[in-house]
DNA sequence: GAGTTTGAAACT
DNA sequence: CAGTTTCAAACTC
């Protein structure tokens, strides 16, 4: 079984922090009667093992791996995304904070839907209320006071939260990494809000749009001055309106663009092959200064290039916390489980696995056969390939979320209205931006993260920069990446070349 | 802190 | 798939 097992951080409730707000560790479950073996529990249902808890008879624990683990093939069975976060790009944490100042989390998309009928949804009994988001039109719940424009919604955080929820979401959907491929897929058109496009892709400037970016009056509930109609119970959610919510675009789903994607695979397969294929040149000239020596012996494993640094390189990488774990900030604190954590690497021993064992390595590098003669060749390779396509991967994500910060910053300055950057940010390409603009734009170097904190917290540039260097392998796929997903490559001056092409 | 309400999850 | 039951969190007093 190779189901995926995404996990999410415990939604946080007021009760993480103590009284003198000290940050206490997580909210402790209170089960009685599910052994914490089910979705009752919130412990079980983030993926982390009870600690601290108040519960009683709690399976949820190491000394009772055997049925946990069979709880949750049992729970995945009856739903394979029973333990995906229910809602994608929200974080679920700091949610005391967000309280606090009222920036809730509009737009985010529930994976599921709520079916509340007695809170209005204006409870935390309501799953979207409790995610800050508003209910969609998948929800189910009667009289649903959780959408834009709801007065009593309005009453609980005002206008002003709606308004910062915005700006919220700007720099948020950067930093989540919500690259919007599956998640955060733009609702059909016949569901969706007429008239022009907003936020992101607009050549507009109107900051007026900013007001529109939350259609007034969802349909699932009439607008205020028809209020005397809202007090007709109302059946399950109405029909949405053309004037349906808007719905979370990333701010990536711009700029990658499926097609991207397959190139993307295509040349990192392509590269993978001509790191064999030198490989195999080294190797065919070694074997002959081996024949005319008439020595039959394998190369060794001196005759290897990788440097020293190569392989601190590669350490640093495998050690460094914030590149091994780049969405840490969506993990648990909590210890996870052995049975999820290999859940967690099904997924990726497959994407691995299937495109570099050896044996794919001699059938699929164009030199089937035995141009490697022993084990300590093979891994070498296959080490090799790995850092190749993981480093050129690694550059592809630093330059997206670069990208993404830069949406971030035009989205925010649009929401603040600052009028400068509004100008520097007028064209939406980002191409556009950068031909047009005399601002100062950061520019991401291999060697100054400064430029683009978040993207050099989240994946070690540094590390990486001496990688490529010696290798012949990663020279000869060093410029094929970041072409292919149409990113500005960013030269060692600092400069970013023209994209070749645009999709915005 | 006890009791009630609520809605998701589990079950039929 | 709909109805019912179980469960634990949210809420009220």
């Amino acid at each position: 079984m190779t189901t995926t097992f995404l996990l999410i951080r415990k939604p946080e409730s007021p009760k993480t922090k103590t009284k003198d707000g000290t940050p206490k560790r997580q909210k402790q479950c209170n089960c009685k009667h599910s052994k914490c073996l089910k979705l009752y529990c919130e412990c079980f249902a983030s993926g982390t093992y009870c600690e601290n808890c108040n519960c009683v008879n709690c399976h949820n624990n190491m000394e009772h791996e055997v049925s946990r683990r069979e709880a949750v093939e049992a729970t995945l069975e009856r739903n394979p995304n029973a333990f995906r976060p229910k809602i994608a790009g929200s974080p679920q944490v700091n949610r005391a904070a967000k309280e606090a100042t009222g920036d809730l989390l509009l737009l985010a998309k529930h994976n599921k839907s709520c079916h509340c009928k007695k809170s209005g949804c204006l409870k935390k009994y309501c799953e979207c209320f409790q995610a800050n988001i508003l209910c969609s039109e998948n929800c189910k719940c009667i009289d649903c006071k959780n959408f834009e424009g709801s007065e009593e919604r309005k009453a609980l955080h005002g206008d002003q939260a709606t308004n910062m929820a915005y700006i919220q979401q700007a720099a948020n959907a950067a930093i989540t990494g919500a690259v919007g491929l599956s998640g955060f897929i733009s609702p059909p058109l016949s569901k969706r809000r007429k008239g022009p496009d907003i936020f992101f892709g607009s050549s507009s400037n109107d900051l007026s749009k900013i007001a529109h970016i939350h259609p007034v009056n969802t349909g699932k509930s009439p607008a205020p001055s028809n209020s005397s109609s809202t007090s007709v119970a109302r059946s399950v959610n109405p029909p949405v309106s053309s004037l349906s919510k808007f719905t979370y675009r990333s701010l990536l789903a711009d700029i990658i663009q499926p097609h991207d994607l397959k190139e993307l695979c295509s040349n990192l397969v392509v590269m993978s092959r001509e790191v064999v294929q030198t490989y195999s040149e080294q190797e065919n000239s070694s074997a002959h200064e081996a024949t005319e020596h008439k020595i039959l012996i394998a190369t060794p494993n001196q005759n290897r290039t990788r440097t020293h640094n190569e392989a601190a390189a590669e350490n640093a990488i495998i050690n460094d916390p914030d590149c091994s774990c780049p969405d840490n900030v969506d993990m648990p604190d909590r210890p996870l489980s052995p049975g999820t954590l290999a859940l967690m690497c099904d997924e990726q021993d497959t994407l691995f696995m299937s495109n570099s064992t050896p044996n794919r390595l001699t059938s699929q590098g164009g030199n089937s056969g035995s141009q490697f003669h022993n084990v300590d060749e093979m891994t070498e390779v296959h080490a090799e390939q790995e850092k190749v396509v993981l480093t050129k991967f690694r550059d592809t994500l630093n330059r997206l979320i670069y990208f993404g910060e830069i949406k971030e910053r035009k989205c925010l300055s649009l929401a603040r209205g600052e009028a400068g950057m509004k100008d520097a940010f007028s064209n939406s390409s980002i191409n556009g931006r950068y031909a047009t603009t005399n601002q100062p734009i950061p520019i991401p170097t291999s060697n100054s993260k400064n430029a683009y904190s978040v993207a050099a917290t989240r994946i070690d540039t540094s590390a990486a920069s001496t990688t490529t260097t010696t290798s012949a392998a990663a020279t000869i796929v060093s410029n094929s990446i970041g072409q292919q997903l149409h990113i500005p490559s960013v030269g060692r001056t600092g400069n970013i070349k023209p994209k070749i092409e645009q999709h915005l």
